[in-house]
DNA sequence: ATGCATGAGGT
DNA sequence: ACCTCATGCAT
DNA sequence: ATGCATGAGGT
DNA sequence: ACCTCATGCAT
């Protein structure tokens, strides 16, 4: 397990970068360029069995293994997950897809794609209503953030009721936006490019927005 | 030459929708399945050979016929254009893909892509660095443009003054704002789908957003 | 492809 | 009662 | 992949 | 002096 509270309310500093944005190649004995590889060649080889993601994690569901979402398998191919979450995904596509070939190289073109499902849902609770934050909501939210990413109860009941949302909303806005953060840690990074040799047009073009 | 100026201030309406969100199969006598298959497959194809859309729009530079970017690389693999644009950049792909495929039997593994440029820019006139809109910015556009999307010169100058941009800048925001709506004729189509019989989850949880 | 929601596991 | 992390649903 | 900029062609 | 449309650059 890695080390807890890493984001010690500076706007920097990152606990689990993505592999896309990893830039060595081994992390805790990982080997990132391989999975980087298999990601790639599992996208081609699945474009020509002429598959979408979503047919594919309709698939997962028919296997007796974990299954994994249309979202787990685009993050898989964008490599947009950490190099723990890979390692995971990763047999259970490769077993997939050799047998997804097989099939394919009998005849059996119908067979791999999971049939379209007649959504089982209505069972169990129901998941809440996705929230849309007005662009004026999130003004408000993205500039409570800037000043505390953490913010406490109080505070937090303070911004809902500013923007008039509901308090777990507005709490679970923090934390996703604080998750999103950490996979965001190549900003800023290789500055020192070859440019064009004078500095005048870095001057001339303040990138200032407000200048009325 | 379709017929000009079809956005009536109100948000509905379309002048020019793309492959993607067309729904028919023919369209001014073009077959668009038939581009929805090409461009299937020459993504396929280009990943098969192991290039990017980057590599491919600069391979186009080192061709004698049109050159198309990066850009309306991954737009026409997208479908995210016109019929009229696909039409043209077809023959141009699938002539440089057939090429390529050729080099590629043979063994000129790097004669494909086209050479790392040395970007030879800092010729002719400078363009004009972006422009980023600030949040707060964007909420006085959208605003504005819900209320009136063809603003009057004075208008904009307000707007501009308001929010402390240059006039030019805002001016072309509203035509970019126009051209991208355009584009987003699907918006609200289906709707009487097949849901749950009672109507009890549609009203307990209103979309509204204010509601404090 | 991505933003909000969930749930497990932890303090 | 809060958090993180992996992940999914609905867009 | 996408938002702002450019330029051709038009009123 | 405005517009649309196709398209590119830089993000």
């Amino acid at each position: 397990m890695p080390s807890p509270h890493c984001l010690p309310d500076s706007t920097e500093d990152l606990c689990q970068p993505t592999i896309k944005q990893s830039t060595s190649n081994i992390v805790d004995g990982i080997d990132l360029e391989d999975i980087r590889e298999f990601a790639r060649t599992f996208k081609v080889r699945r474009l020509v069995l002429g598959l979408t993601q979503t047919q594919v994690g309709q698939a997962l569901c028919a296997t007796e293994g974990p299954a994994y979402s249309q979202s787990a398998i685009c993050r898989f191919e964008k490599l947009d997950i950490t190099p723990r979450s890979a390692l995971k995904i990763r047999p259970v596509l490769e077993n997939w897809l050799r047998e997804a070939e097989e099939k394919h190289q009998q005849g059996n073109l119908q067979q791999i794609a999971g049939m379209d499902f007649i959504n089982i849902s209505a069972i169990g609770k129901i998941r809440k209503r996705r929230t849309f934050f007005s662009p004026e909501a999130l003004v408000v939210l993205n500039s409570r953030f800037e000043q505390s990413s953490h913010p406490s109860g109080r505070e937090i009941n303070s911004i809902a009721q500013e923007i008039g949302y509901e308090r777990d909303v507005v709490r679970v806005w923090f934390c996703n936006k604080r998750q999103s953060l950490k996979h965001c840690q190549s900003f800023q990074r290789s500055r020192i490019n070859l440019k064009s040799s004078d500095s005048t047009e870095e001057d001339r073009n303040s990138s200032s927005p407000t200048q009325p």
